[in-house]
DNA sequence: CGTATTCCCTGCACGC
DNA sequence: TGCGTGCAGGGAATAC
């Protein structure tokens, strides 16, 4: 499930691929994946220049000069760079040929991801009501703390709110609420300035470190070049309900918090 | 406005 | 073996 480190783990593996490049055609084989893929898309791409690869939170963002191509992956989508001859397989929704005899391919089996277009000196409306990047300095302890004040939701659903913080989904809200000692039930507007100083403290270091890793592979989750992720070998509490707590050996407990399954240590998280 | 719920989609694990 | 069911989840849309 592509949550920050997997779409900027994905910038990396592209970039080299991608920036100086031009495009020589686009091959569009269904007319949408979450929502219709935009006419501009299949015309204007070929022939461009590819100027650079950017991420804003989870949004990869293909800069050309009449503007970018923003890419969604949703929760099962990968992008790959393949020979231009790979056979096709199910699911290879989009293939962005380069002149380097290479292609860019799209595949996501559950279609949540998208392909849309951003013109030059627009900022889509996906984009704009979302809240800084976690690995930013706007992003700390003191903007969680005043941002959170009067709010009756959880903690962990406070986290997950992209207009709040961008990037962390349900993975990393419960790996970084895990580090940070705090119960992902507790109401957002009563945890304190220095638990959000751990907690910000925690957003970044497992982040950072997940990109390190080359990112989560659960399920659909692969590299540009094919190869898996490996921080799914160090999560605490994501998907091991039932089990262990690997700090102090209780069994954790799980339940469902705001439509998603949450996992967390009665022990170790007040 | 904030909050909770529903829905989109497919693959897979599970139980009968 | 095969079928039905539930779950996975980012995030927009909807309902209060």
């Amino acid at each position: 499930m592509p949550e920050l480190p997997e779409v900027e783990i994905t910038r990396l593996g592209l970039a080299p691929e991608l920036e100086g490049r031009s495009i020589t055609s686009v091959i569009l084989r269904r007319p949408d994946l979450r929502w219709p893929i935009p006419r501009e898309i299949g015309d204007l791409l070929p022939g461009q220049r590819i100027l650079a690869i950017r991420r804003r939170a989870k949004y990869l963002l293909i800069d050309l000069a009449p503007g970018s191509a923003l890419l969604h992956l949703g929760m099962s989508g990968s992008l790959r760079i393949l020979a231009q001859d790979s056979p096709v397989g199910s699911h290879d929704h989009v293939d962005i040929a380069l002149d380097s005899g290479r292609v860019m391919r799209f595949n996501d089996p559950r279609r949540f991801g998208c392909l849309l277009w951003q013109p030059l000196g627009e900022t889509h409306p996906l984009l704009r009501d979302l809240g800084p990047e976690p690995l930013s300095p706007a992003f700390d302890g003191d903007f969680l703390f005043e941002r959170s004040r009067g709010r009756k939701t959880s903690v962990k659903a406070f986290l997950m709110d992209q207009s709040v913080v961008v990037g962390v989904g349900n993975i990393y809200a419960a790996e970084t609420l895990f580090q940070a000692g705090i119960a992902p039930g507790r109401a957002a507007g009563e945890v304190s300035r220095p638990r959000y100083r751990r907690l910000a403290e925690a957003v970044k270091d497992i982040l950072a470190h997940a990109i390190r890793c080359g990112g989560t592979t659960l399920r659909d989750f692969i590299r540009p070049d094919g190869r898996p992720g490996y921080f799914e070998q160090e999560l605490f509490v994501y998907g091991r309900e039932d089990e262990p707590c690997l700090t102090c050996g209780r069994i954790l407990s799980g339940s469902r918090m705001g439509n998603r399954a949450t996992v967390w240590c009665t022990h170790c998280q007040k």
